[in-house]
DNA sequence: AGAAAATAGTCAGACATCTTTCTATTTTCG
DNA sequence: CGAAAATAGAAAGATGTCTGACTATTTTCT
């Protein structure tokens, strides 16, 4: 014999309209949703934004790669060996720094990121989903004003500029 | 000698303002605000989450508490196994049903919820200081919405009513 | 009643994060 | 120039999250 225990949805509001609370369970979804698109490909959505900047800035380091992803230094190291142990990326002994380990995309890397578009394409649509158009719009923006607002206040900004040596 | 490697903004649109990217950085920057505001309480965010529902469930057992948060049911054992290591709630093997593990707050855990009161609406108060009132009430509501729209797909839903033995 | 299905937990393994600490190298500056 | 500071990386450890496999117990259903 079973009974349902009657649980108010309302006992709990006060920690299902938490904004960190959404947020997080969100990143849940989202992390599904991309995950389920690419599921074929074995690639996480962290992996994809490496790829993705280690193609537009090839010969960059595991730093500039944290800097321009929004990793700290650890997370900027396991993923890089992620993806050299798939094959992705290339990385070695920088000649001129010997700090520095320098990556690039290898040629399996680049076929990867291509056939990525169409999945990742599609992830993105499926989270926007749940919107109409305007709300997509006017959720972006607000999520991008969050982000950019604290960007600085958090221990992985994002810093497009990188300096090198000449 | 220094030189400041120009590299546009605008190449990583396309990987800035996707909305998965967007959320993961959005919950990055809510953790630290919280963890910032909590600091002296040695607390987290999934652990505060767990800690409200034990409260207001007290005798829930994990998968209970995985369905109340949003964990899966290894979540819900690490989270209660770190709880308990604290001190702040107490476990025991169910008589009625010896499978599950009930769950309960100690008095330290019910004091631990009011200590943490204050910083936790502070942290709120904060994740949301980047908006205007109507822009937090938007953003609220589309994140909801969001999540909403999703819940049911995600391999671990919301499911406030919990099915008991009588 | 007894077999099959469902349920609660555990454990091991993976990945993303962050912290702290340590080493090696390069840059800065007195 | 040479010492101090900054920078890049690595290593170890913690937490949260999910998966899949396995065990024990209870419920269901023939």
């Amino acid at each position: 014999m079973k009974r349902q225990t009657e649980i108010d949805n309302d006992q709990f509001r006060a920690l299902y309209s938490r904004p960190g609370f959404l947020i997080r369970r969100a990143h849940q979804i989202s992390m599904a949703q991309f995950l389920g698109e690419t599921a074929e490909f074995d690639i996480t959505p962290s992996q994809f934004g490496a790829l993705f900047v280690i193609e537009k800035v090839p010969g960059i380091d595991q730093i500039g790669l944290a800097q321009l992803v929004g990793f700290d230094r650890s997370t900027a190291a396991l993923v890089s060996s992620k993806l050299e142990t798939k094959g992705l990326i290339k990385s070695q002994m920088s000649e001129e720094d010997r700090r520095r380990k320098v990556l690039a995309l290898t040629a399996e890397g680049k076929k990867m990121l291509k056939k990525l578009a169409e999945p990742t394409r599609r992830a993105q649509e499926e989270v926007l989903s749940a919107f109409t158009e305007k709300e997509a719009t006017t959720f972006l923006r607000l999520l991008n004003k969050y982000v950019s607002a604290n960007n600085e206040t958090t221990r992985t900004p994002i810093r497009p500029k990188r300096t090198q040596k000449r």
